[in-house]
DNA sequence: ATTCTTATTCTACAAGTGTAGTACGACGAC
DNA sequence: GTCGTCGTACTACACTTGTAGAATAAGAAT
């Protein structure tokens, strides 16, 4: 149940999921539309990125008359777990607190607002603030 | 001062850099019987790496007759920073909040565990426990 | 000196990624 | 019907990464 092979990918690549987590199912036109504005990449080039993607199986398309639609198959969540676990057991020996106390040290992060993210989650809030 | 380009390394090129982290300056030979008793790459294998890393310029190499040593130019630290920063970019709209809800999220670190870390870097312990 | 051992250097090759041009087919406009 | 447009499919190419064999040079051994 849940079988979310091995979900890591470029900055490029997760732009373009983004895309389609925000918006749902999405032309090649529309994904290219915002691709070109964000970062001028021609149409041609997101279409190919979109097929490789399908092709590995991140995300399905949908032929409708000449156009194709993209959905995603894996979910942010799902490419934050697989990734943020690569990361660290790669570089922090498997052990979340070393990143934690990376993200203080490096000041990413307050201290303070360590007990902040935690209250939020105790609150069960979904997002922000 | 302090001008990383770029340490965005592959978790293989981070085994590699791990050992010299750990023995500092280190000969082909020695780093090869690591790499090759940790995950059986051929010597070769590993020059072949070492000197790609060089040509980065992520490591010095130093000649001493026919050997070859390697000393780490960036440190563990630097990685850590540059990778951490690239993810949080990338997934969490450069948030590192989003990036702690995330680890609690996902069973990752217990809630518990934040003030934890908090308390470990208040009272300015390196490590561990 | 001749041979064996080693370490480095070169070359190679398959994947994957970023980027895009070209060719082709279907649709809509006239 | 014929032509232009738009979208997809195919091809291409430079780079990086993972992997390693072959060639070569330098030292060690006898």
């Amino acid at each position: 149940m849940g079988k979310q092979p091995d979900v890591t990918l470029s900055e490029l690549q997760i732009a373009l999921m983004r895309v389609l987590w925000q918006r749902g199912e999405t032309s090649t036109s529309d994904v290219a539309e915002q691709l070109g504005a964000e970062r001028g990449l021609k149409h041609t080039t997101v279409a190919t990125l979109l097929t490789r993607l399908e092709k590995r199986g991140v995300v399905a398309q949908r032929r409708d008359g000449r156009q194709l639609f993209y959905r995603a198959l894996v979910d942010e969540t799902d490419v934050r777990r697989s990734m943020v676990a690569d990361l660290i057991g790669a570089l922090f020996a498997g052990d979340a607190q070393q990143l934690v106390a990376h993200l203080v040290q490096e000041s990413e992060i307050a201290p303070g607002d360590l007990a902040k993210v935690k209250r939020r989650l105790a609150r069960g809030d979904r997002d922000a603030k």
